[in-house]
DNA sequence: CTCTAAACGAGACGGTACGTCCAGTCTTCGG
DNA sequence: CCGAAGACTGGACGTACCGTCTCGTTTAGAG
């Protein structure tokens, strides 16, 4: 028998007895299976993410992957949500301008990242349950909506801008702005796009003057 | 690998005379396709939208979807660009307020159709290529910007604004924030977000006072 | 090329849940891709034998069959050969001419079966892999050849005819002219021809009379 | 548009103006078909040779094989007869062993180029028509069974055998075991084997003694 | 410290779609 | 107007994953 795939009558093989002996269970094979999800990310992007590879890697089996999430969308919003806990609160550089730069710097930062592969992607997985494609903009929204929003009430607080200026829609639009970009145009961001929409949109719209 | 496929020809097989006779080619079946893909963006969706069922539902082969577009992205973006094929200038309301809203209104109703459905499973398939990711730009981003732009440039002349606030991210910011709730929130956009972004961020931007 | 297949589980798609259950795997599913491939053999010839058929008329996925068999050839060689197994040592007449007969007319009425249609197939896959080549000798040869051998044993210990005259080429004669009539002229094999072959050739290379 | 295929908006392309000028026609289209037919059966194989290859190896359109042959056997059989079209007579050695080994030499050294690649694959190809079936027997087994007789007659009347041993089937034997030995163990056919069939087959079959 | 139930790795299973190649037919256009 | 060129429909190829499942094996925790 030449030239065979293994076949039929090979049913009685032996087991495979050398298998690797602490087998990892709960939050220690979480973590290798965002690592596998993260590293898959970067190296492949979500459009070639499969469920396969990403147990491959993470040498897990298929079902500890569906055991723990229903889908692709549902594991990397957990793997990128995973990555990068930290809502960490906004610096404070003393000004409305200094502290948006450096806001919007950070959410640049973030999407360059894997969590803006994952965000790219989970954009058409999502749209057909509206209750996914709520999470999804909580998670990937909330983060920056926040921030804006306490370094606006700062700003106010110092005096340095009209409280009447600020609405929800304002707050957004910087941030969307950065979204809508990245969407389209990918990484790098260059800064000067962050400096511009502090500067023509963000500062106008609170009633600031622009920037030097 | 010793063996060609059998093929349906290898003589004994009946040689299957039913063939639809007046075979189409060309524009006429170019026509076929995009219908039938626009019907399957409307039906199943980008994410479910298969080389495999756009070709049967055209009654064409594989092959000839192949032979025109290397994959699903480019097929899908020449069938929303063919079904919506004219930028048609906008109109005039006579105020810059009628026409942001009629413009934004426009944007929305077509982000509504498969034009919408289409942008929003392209951008995750075509970030890897930065020449199909500027195409993709172009095509989605072109009419809305264009139309925007005259309409400012009509109310520079009209004196309603000082043409020293328009700038290139200002006149993309209100479609920005439009495709960007689309993407974020889907379809259908309500009016009222059209008009929060005109009297929030558009007009001020512009140096007009919000609307009534 | 961007994209993976959008696959059917993307989300949106309903999980399909009237799989069969008791789903079978190994000897079962053998037996089940055995018996397709047979009776496709039957109804449409070796030239007409997909995988593509075997595996829908068996109710299995393609890559069941690939996980088995690297090709066409090595399926249908395992089929035919599991369809008849048992070489059976061949039957005593108690005259040399009348074991030929029927050693011959049991070769005979094997390749008027699906091993004929196979071996005719098989003939022209196999001989660019020289592995292969002596793989399909030894399965469509091995069979008639220690028959023979056995019986012409048989007939020199009788002191029917002297073992000198015996030589493997001269054992290979018979049904080599017999397979070589059936390749060339295909089913059904008068029987006249198993007896001209007999007679003619096969008794007198071992220096016996020719029969009646 | 940048990564495109040549896409369904340059139907206007003009068409293709430098096609080959003189376009051949008749006999020297036939040689240039037969020509590829060649080729590709000595480079690929029968089981790899296709109607498509042929055509752009002989850059001809598919049509102007099909108008000419009904299928892939036909036109390698017409190949293979024009590639040797010489029945030639035997060459008379003065004996029957020097007559036979020459004829079974020369019909070894037909199967080993194109003929023979041709006869292994026509022969799958062929028999699920009886009328094709015997048009293959004829051009693959007349030349050999001609020359036999011609030699065996020859013998005859020299007196070196005695014409009653003279059969059919005792003529065809000795090619029958020589394409029987080509097909199942393909080429180089051992000169060993070639004086085996002479001396333990041939000659024995027509009452001579085995020779040297 | 056993004993059991759950979690685990591995991967087979029935499927769908991929992108390619080829069969045989039909249309267009050049000579 | 014939015939060469090649676009067309259709179908099989062999591969990659899907999400489900069945195996044993390993491990944690209850008795």
């Amino acid at each position: 028998m030449p030239a065979r795939a293994p076949g039929p009558g090979d049913r009685a093989a032996p087991p495979d007895d050398h298998r690797r002996r602490p087998r990892r269970r709960g939050k220690a094979l979480d973590e290798a299976i965002f690592q596998a999800t993260l590293d898959e990310l970067d190296e492949n992007g979500y459009a070639n993410l499969t469920m396969e590879r990403v147990a491959e890697r993470a040498r897990a089996g298929k079902a500890s992957l569906y055991r723990r999430w229903p889908s692709r969308v549902e594991l990397v919003m957990d793997a990128a949500s995973h990555a990068f806990p930290d809502p960490s609160s906004p610096i404070d550089t003393g000004t409305l301008r200094g502290d948006l730069l450096a806001a919007l710097r950070g959410i640049a930062q973030l999407l360059s990242g894997p969590a803006g592969e994952a965000l790219r992607g989970v954009l058409s997985d999502v749209l057909s349950d509206p209750a996914r494609t709520a999470e999804a903009r909580r998670r990937s929204q909330g983060r920056g909506r926040r921030a804006i929003e306490l370094i606006v009430r700062r700003a106010v607080e110092r005096g340095e801008i009209d409280g009447t200026a600020v609405t929800p829609r304002r707050v957004e639009a910087g941030p969307a702005l950065l979204r809508h970009h990245f969407l389209f145009n990918g990484v790098p961001i260059p800064d000067e796009v962050i400096v511009e929409i502090v500067d023509e949109v963000m500062l106008p719209l609170f009633g600031c003057a622009p920037g030097p």
